[in-house]
DNA sequence: CCCGTCGCTGGCAGCGCTGTCTAAAATCAG
DNA sequence: CTGATTTTAGACAGCGCTGCCAGCGACGGG
C-alpha cells in the first residue's frame, strides 16, 4: 500500500493553502478562476482522490448512503442496484448494498447501528422493507433522509419513486379479457408486498368493470417463487373446468406455471393463456416468451437515488410508466 | 440525524480512559475480565458502534473490500455478492459493490482513485477482471492484497478460489457421449472470458479421449448471452446432418438455444440434446429443466473473502468442487 | 477620504478514533 | 524483601479533511 497524495501535497504543488484546495474540491465560491484551474491541473496530474473518512469525520456529510433490501430475486436486486449505483457516482455519492432480513426482531437497531458506523446521508429502501412502520417511524425520528422504491403509497409519505401496479394489472387483465378469456386465475404474491395486494386489487376492479363476477377460488396464494407458481398451476389443473387463463403476480410464479403446463402437457397459449409481472429477463428466456409488464426497476431506482440527493421538495413522488409487453403466452381463449 | 454517541460517552459511562473502550473495541489484550465485561455492557446498552471514519482515518486499516464486477447476469453478480457480502460481515468487514468496464482505458486508474478515496484493504476480483494484466501488475506494485473470483489459474499467481472448468466441462461432454451422442456442438462464450476456452479445451479433451474427432465447424462463437445461444441454435439447425447435442458454455446459451428449439419444432431431448453450464436460476426455470454443471458460485465468493481476510498463506488457491445435474434436456442420441 | 462591503485567501480547531509512549499496579524470581 | 518484568491503564499526538473566523486588498457610497 503506496502513500497516496494529501490534500497538502496537492496545496503545496499548486502553491496555494490546503484550505483553498478543499475549496476547489467542494466547489465552493470564493475561489478566482486561475488558482481553481491551477489546482485542478495539479489534483488531475497526482491522480489525487480526497480521503473519504477525513471528509466524512470533518464534514457533516458522508457522501455515503446505503440500499436496503430483503429479495430473494438476483434479477430486482440486480437492476436496482444499478440504477441505484449509477446515480449515486454521477452524483459523487458512494453507495453500500445492504441485505437485510425484514422479519428480524432487531431489524431497526440494525439499521441504526449502520447509519451511526457508517454516518449514512440517507437510505433507500426497496420492498418489502418499505412497508416496515418501525423502520418508518424510526427513521422519521431521527429525521434522516429516505426514498422508497415502488411502496404502495396509500399514505403519500415522504420520498418515493412508484409505478401504478393497479392500472398495470388491469391493463394485462383487460388484454386477456379483450382475447376473450372469461375465467382467468390469479396467484397472489406474498403479504409482505403490498404490491401483491395492489395487482389483486387491479385484477379484481378490471374483472368487475366487464361484468365478469369476482371469484375467491380463483385466487392462489404463492410468495412470488418458481416454485409457488408451479404449485397454483397444478392445483388450477385439478379443476374442472379449468381456467383458460392464469394471472401470475410475477414472472417468477408465471415461468412456474408455464412449466407445470409443458410438463402436464397443457399447451400454451393454445389451451391455457398465461401472463407474468415484471418482464424479467425470465420472461424472455423461457419458451413461449412471456406476456407480461414492464416495470421500470432500474429506471425507478435511478430516480430513487435522484430524488433522495438531487430532488427538489416539489415532487416528493415520482411514478413511472410500465408497459404491457405482449409475446407469446396469451391468446385467443380455446372455444367451448 | 440525531446525535450519536462516541467512545467519549462511553468511557465516561463505564468509568475508563476512551483508550480503554478503544481497546475493548479491538478486542486487545491488557484488558482485564472485569472492565471488558463493564465496557461492553455500556456498548451493548447504547446500541454504540464506534465511527468507520475515524478507525479509518486513525488507523492503517479501514475495514473496507471491494468487489470489482463487469459481468451482464444479474445471477452471477447476485450471487458473488451474497457470498462475499457474508463473509465479510462476519469478520467485521465492509463490502462496496464496484461495476467497472473492463475495456475502459483508464481502468487501473479508476481502481486506484477507488482504493484511495476509500482507503480499501483489498480487493475481490471477478471474471473478466481477473484477467487484466495491467491491473493484477499495478495491485502487485502496490502491494494491495486482493483475491480472484475463478480466474483462468495458469499461473498460479495470487490468492484465488476456483472450480475446475476443464473437468466440469469433460464431465458434461462425457454425459453427452455416454448417452451415444457423437455430433456434439459446441457453443463458446467470449474470448475475455478464461472460462471459455478451459470449458472448449475440456469439451475438446473428452471428445478425444472417446476417438472422436474435434470438429472445428461444430464450435460456434457465442458472448454467454441468451440471444447468442438462440442464434448458435439457429446456424446449427441450418446445417444438414444436424448435431444430436449442443453443449453451451454457460445456462443463458443453453435456454437460448433451448427456445431456438422449441421455435423450430426439434423435440428436446427426443430429437436434440441441450447441456449447459452454471447452474443459475434460469436452468430450473425453463422447460424442460437443464441438465448442467453446478457452479458454486456464492461459496467461491464466500471462500474469496475469507482468504483474503482471514486466509492463511499456505494455501492461496482453494478449488471448490462443481456438480454434474442431471435434469431434462438431455436424453438417448437419436437412433439414424 | 473614511468606512462598510465584497471577493479571495489562509489559519486553526477539531471530527472520533488508533498508535505509541509512559505510569502505576500486580506478579515473579532470587 | 528487593529489583525486574508483566499486566493494566491513561495521556497525547495526529490521521486528512471541513467549518468557522480572521485578514487583506479592491471597490463604492456618503
Amino acid at each position: 500500500m503506496s502513500s497516496r497524495p494529501t490534500i497538502k501535497e496537492v496545496s503545496k504543488i499548486a502553491g496555494v493553502s490546503f484550505k483553498t484546495v478543499s475549496r476547489v474540491l467542494n466547489n465552493e465560491k470564493h475561489v478566482s478562476e486561475e488558482t481553481r484551474r491551477r489546482v485542478e491541473e495539479v489534483v488531475a496530474q497526482l491522480n489525487f482522490r480526497p480521503s473519504h473518512a477525513a471528509r466524512t469525520l470533518a464534514g457533516r456529510r458522508s457522501f455515503q448512503v446505503a440500499l436496503l433490501y430483503d429479495n430473494p430475486s438476483p434479477y430486482y436486486v440486480f437492476h436496482i442496484q444499478a440504477g441505484a449505483l449509477e446515480r449515486c457516482h454521477e452524483l459523487g455519492y458512494r453507495l453500500l448494498m445492504q441485505p437485510l432480513e425484514s422479519a428480524a426482531p432487531d431489524l431497526v437497531p440494525e439499521v441504526m447501528a449502520l447509519v451511526d458506523e457508517a454516518h449514512l446521508d440517507g437510505l433507500i429502501l426497496s420492498p418489502p422493507l418499505t412497508e416496515m412502520p418501525e423502520l418508518i417511524e424510526a427513521l422519521d425520528k431521527r429525521k434522516l433522509p429516505y426514498v422508497r422504491i415502488a411502496p404502495g403509497l396509500r399514505k403519500d409519505h415522504g420520498l418515493a419513486t412508484t409505478m401504478d401496479d393497479v392500472a398495470a394489472a388491469r391493463e394485462i387483465t383487460r388484454h386477456l379479457i379483450h382475447l376473450g378469456h372469461r375465467a382467468i386465475a390469479f396467484v397472489r404474491g406474498p403479504e409482505s408486498h403490498v404490491s401483491s395486494a395492489d395487482r389483486l386489487a387491479g385484477y379484481r376492479q378490471e374483472l368487475e368493470a366487464h361484468g365478469i363476477a369476482f371469484d375467491p377460488a380463483l385466487v392462489i396464494a404463492g410468495d412470488y417463487s418458481f416454485q409457488s407458481g408451479g404449485a397454483a398451476a397444478r392445483a388450477l389443473f385439478a379443476r374442472a373446468p379449468r381456467p383458460t387463463a392464469i394471472f401470475a403476480g410475477n414472472d417468477d410464479m408465471a415461468a412456474g406455471a408455464l412449466a407445470a403446463a409443458h410438463e402436464a402437457d397443457v399447451a400454451v397459449p393454445e389451451a391455457l393463456s398465461i401472463a407474468g409481472f415484471d418482464d424479467s429477463d425470465l420472461a424472455r428466456a423461457v419458451w413461449p416468451p412471456l406476456t407480461t409488464i414492464r416495470q421500470p426497476v432500474r429506471e425507478l431506482a435511478y430516480a430513487a437515488a435522484d430524488l433522495m440527493l438531487a430532488g427538489n421538495a416539489i415532487t416528493p413522488q415520482v411514478t413511472l410508466e410500465h408497459e404491457l409487453k405482449v409475446r407469446a403466452t396469451t391468446g385467443p381463449a380455446p372455444k367451448g
